[in-house]
DNA sequence: TTGCTTCCGTGCGTCACCGTACATACAGGG
DNA sequence: CCCTGTATGTACGGTGACGCACGGAAGCAA
């Protein structure tokens, strides 16, 4: 199940095959085919906001190779990541599903493509098309759920734990053991100080289950990360699972 | 727009008139016909517990004067209020959307009728109307809104301030300035020991803004409680209301 | 009255995380 | 080589909430 099966580096030499976003790779042949035809693809550089919340959303994205973290915004600069989306999913659902504004903002998280369409194109899709409206409705329960385990992991948790559980959730969402992220970063995604993170990093890094070097983490120790993290960890990771497993109810 | 036209009573009194839950009130009228000849009444005490977490829904409930607090729940006693649904809502839409298990504890704060129907037949009614379809699309926007913002609100701002946030939202739903609630129960919605309500409360009570005696709870000054409440409060409010507001898109 | 249950209040030591400030260390460009 | 910016490390008092334990008070029933 868990196959990692090269360590891929951070660039774009890991998506030099054309892979398709596995959310669109789960329609029927001809409503895929249909949808791509509207859809460019874009490169997304690493930083970039694509949402802000309370905005009106004007492009949907399917990541290919890029990751997006959704952060919730507080006053002030506090931010809290409610999930994150890399090929598995989507981003900007709710211009179909809801009114048409961003709840939370999107931020790429390492940089890659897209396939991007119209909001107006794809809500008319949307409306035709009952494979699609199927994989939206699945895809953001699966959000909804993320969210939720992330309200209670962030209530109860510890901080080294819950960055034990960031860190490997990006592992499996970038299919890689090391990836660029800096302890600001991470301290924005934990709604925690970036002190704090430091802290709970070299803790992490003391016990060599990780190592880190001025953004530049690797997962030395998969196992031991796991059990230094919580349980939220492998309910988010299954609930991902799932929702890709059988879209057909 | 905040009509709160008589303090209604903690009774079945205030339920005499045959109001009809206003998601299905946003209903087409054949489509709500149909949808209801489905549907059977149930009374629900409070205390009883509709969904636990994992577990496969087996009915959907369109609330109808009683109102149900959604706990995700952590390891240990531990729980956190992620949502909670009156009049306004319905709960088990996961049933028709995602995989049909529910996500949290579903648990009747306040006792009163539901419109409930069974899974499949809500599935089956579901895949043919159109009018459902967006309602539920909309109305699961709203909670994951909810759910997001509790999380930021649960992790940034001060239990005193998610008092008073948690007691104007419960307010709003019953429509009643007194309501049956023991800091036991706070306790569980907000994620904190019940000493810690107490102490909340004792706080709000002592700046003449509630009233409390052996659960029954009294908002004396909304707006002083509003002030001392976070922006979540509103935030959640306004999205309840935007939810209804424009079903047509 | 007694007894029981539910609900609320207090006290105390502990702890994770906060806000702030300052100190190092590495990297790349000039 | 310096210089500047980014990234990381350390230190310290403050505080909100925790865990635990116990005390009191209101309601209910026999």
């Amino acid at each position: 199940m868990h196959t990692h099966p090269s360590i891929f580096s951070d660039d774009d030499r890991a998506q030099a095959r054309p892979v398709l976003n596995r959310l669109l790779s789960g329609l029927p042949d001809d409503d895929r085919a249909r949808l791509l035809a509207l859809c460019d693809t874009v490169r997304l550089e690493a930083g970039q906001v694509l949402y802000e919340p309370g905005q009106t959303v004007d492009h949907i994205y399917f990541p290919v190779g890029c990751l997006i973290s959704l952060l919730a915004v507080a006053e002030g600069r506090m931010t809290l990541e409610v999930g994150s989306v890399g090929q598995e999913g989507m981003i900007g659902a709710s211009v179909a599903l809801g009114h048409g504004q961003a709840l939370v903002r999107a931020v790429v998280q390492r940089a890659g493509r897209a396939s991007r369409i119209d909001a107006a194109a794809f809500r008319a899709e949307f409306k035709r098309t009952a494979s699609l409206q199927r994989l939206l409705y699945r895809y953001t329960d699966t959000l909804l759920a993320q969210a939720i385990q992330i309200a209670v992991c962030s209530r109860f948790h510890v901080l080294e734990a819950r960055l034990a559980r960031s860190l490997l959730i990006t592992r499996d969402r970038l299919q890689s053991e090391k990836f660029h992220l800096t302890h600001e970063f991470l301290a924005h995604a934990l709604g925690v100080r970036r002190v704090g993170v430091t802290k709970a990093a070299s803790a992490l890094q003391n016990q060599k289950l990780i190592s880190y070097s001025r953004g530049n983490i690797e997962i030395l120790d998969s196992a031991g990360l796991e059990a230094a993290s919580c349980r939220c960890y492998e309910l988010v990771k299954d609930d991902g699972a799932l929702g890709m497993a059988n879209v057909f109810l």
